[in-house]
DNA sequence: CACTGTTTAATTGTGTACAACTGAAAATCC
DNA sequence: GGATTTTCAGTTGTACACAATTAAACAGTG
């Protein structure tokens, strides 16, 4: 195949960056209508998930999980507060930690999430094998990405 | 809260959602520091690379190539142009539409950008013919994500 | 031509992201 | 034990994203 030799390489359409700029939004937007039923955003759903998984989580282990820091964080937190679905309090035995921890409702609320995952799947019409392959190389991907972050900051 | 394990997959790190999203701004953040240096936000050096590409382009086609609405856009391409980057003016052939153009300085710009695609693609340690491949899977995700979209409007 | 409907940008309001900073608490060092 | 440094959450300020609305301009129809 001849390979055109452009000196720039400033075709958008070429960029890797922008299609998954690209499709994480448009990923988002496909979860949008069906967590609006759950009174939740993308980023708060994730919050949720991980509550729902290992239970009560500092605001510390939730920005290390979602790779988030308090910034984002704390006024998300606010609002799944004020929502009645988490409650927040200083860890006792360490009081500059603040420990999240679900509420009844915030528990409820896993029913209703369960399908979520499978049908976004479905909808992108990709199989689950290939999905996971295309997740794996993200992962890759990102560790990569905070690994030269991280050089460059020991230089 | 007690936690119950879960038969459901509502496991953050099977998600490909959230793989996309972690990747999405591992990757963004990987060219803050290069952008810095050219005075750019990464939506901002996007609107850059269809500019240099196309010229001239309305604000609609703007959005058309970044998936992007005017809700976004207009905040955007007033800071690109109260940093004499890009001007605004209506199109005289159709009122409705605003045409962007690049200034001389915006121009020149490019010539600092020339590198940045491949120090990136570097940065991230993943062989080129691997990232074109997730760049494709990532394009047939994000049509299948709209596609959908659209399918749920037309319901 | 008037009427209807569509297209286009801009605006408003909400919710992230993230850098930079603050203040309190804990860990470390001497 | 006291001083220094680090850790943690929160706040402030800037910049996206995106839904919903507005207003102007255009297109099509009777």
């Amino acid at each position: 195949m001849t390979r055109v030799p452009d000196e720039t390489d400033l075709d958008l359409r070429k960029q890797v960056c922008f299609a998954l700029y690209a499709a994480s939004r448009a990923l988002t937007a496909l979860y949008r209508p069906v967590l609006d039923r759950l009174g939740l955003t993308y980023p708060q759903y994730l919050v949720m998930l991980v509550l729902w998984e290992r239970g009560d989580t500092s605001v510390k282990a939730l920005g290390t999980s979602l790779e988030l820091d308090s910034g984002t964080l704390s006024p998300l937190l606010k609002r799944l507060e004020s929502a009645g679905l988490v409650t927040r309090a200083r860890d006792p035995r360490d009081e500059r930690s603040v420990v999240v921890s679900l509420t009844a409702a915030g528990d409820r609320l896993r029913e209703q999430a369960t399908g979520i995952p499978r049908a976004i799947a479905e909808a992108t019409g990709v199989p689950a094998d290939k999905l996971a392959d295309l997740r794996d190389t993200l992962r890759i991907i990102t560790q990569a990405a905070h690994a030269a972050a991280e050089d460059k900051e020991t230089t």
